[in-house]
DNA sequence: TACGTAAACGCAAACGGTTGCAATAACCTT
DNA sequence: AAGGTTATTGCAACCGTTTGCGTTTACGTA
């Protein structure tokens, strides 16, 4: 609730304008929960408003993206969304056997960061990037698999 | 030249049926010396045969990917080919200002991944991807831009 | 060498995502 | 409250990639 208000006057405050279809999509991102695929976004928004069009959705999304209101996961070769984590940032482990996916602290990763800005001067964009492997659960199941 | 009679071994040994069009694209990628993208190999391989389908290209790059002869490295939105480094697995920095590629030796990811498989029993797949940051000519160049 | 089979091909249609453009509507000004 | 400006929309066309399908062709067998 207060994230919503949070996301309209970010909105404002730049000059974009509040229209019914961003109100739409940043709801439907709310109350979903995790981390949602935009196919899931779309269908949601053409049930409560049949005209929505599926290119209003991207630029809506990338506009809150660029905002800060959303983060953009990649899991797969698919892009998905969630609200923005107002208690700090975290990556995403996503399990490629059953598709579950767990937060991660970003502490893990600033560690490699440091050592590369260290060792070559490059500083990686690791902020908003999914890990995908297998699960502990998985792996159990499937002790033949392994990859090399 | 060693390599690409390894990879027509590959080919056979696995009942896969050695086409001019595959060996066409090896060749390309071969050639080709870093990584190339399937737009390039496609324009190469159409001035080589006409004929060429850009699905047999694809097609053609997944497998030789899955039979260990190519690999796949994700520049932006793009992938990228080039042979498997006999020397052994390398990943790939790529700068988003200059678009420039440097080689990564495993050493640092592997850290990272122990630390995954210790703390969380789940083993990523850390080996075919790039990572993508300002390099250090770009940043210094560009002293006012900064990521959050 | 000729034959049969199934893998691989070229083509065309489909997919997810992006972009150009004319029509619409949010917001500022009066 | 009405009017003007311009951001935003819906639509359609487009892009890169994948898939289905009928035809071709590589390769094992005779």
């Amino acid at each position: 609730m207060v994230q919503r208000q949070q996301a309209i006057e970010a909105l404002r405050e730049k000059g974009h304008r509040l229209t019914p279809q961003r109100i739409l999509v940043l709801s439907i991102v709310a109350d979903g929960g995790g981390h949602m695929g935009v196919d899931e976004i779309f269908r949601r928004a053409k049930e409560a408003y049949p005209y929505m069009d599926i290119a209003t959705v991207y630029r809506t999304l990338h506009l809150f993206k660029d905002l800060g209101v959303v983060t953009e996961v990649a899991i797969g070769d698919r892009l998905h969304y969630e609200l923005t984590d107002p208690d700090g940032r975290h990556h995403h482990m996503v399990c490629r056997v059953c598709n579950g996916a767990y937060n991660l602290s970003p502490t893990y990763l600033d560690e490699f960061r440091d050592t590369l800005l260290e060792e070559f001067d490059f500083e990686p964009d690791l902020e908003h990037f999914a890990i995908t492997g297998t699960c502990s659960e998985c792996r159990s199941e499937q002790p033949g698999i392994h990859q090399h």
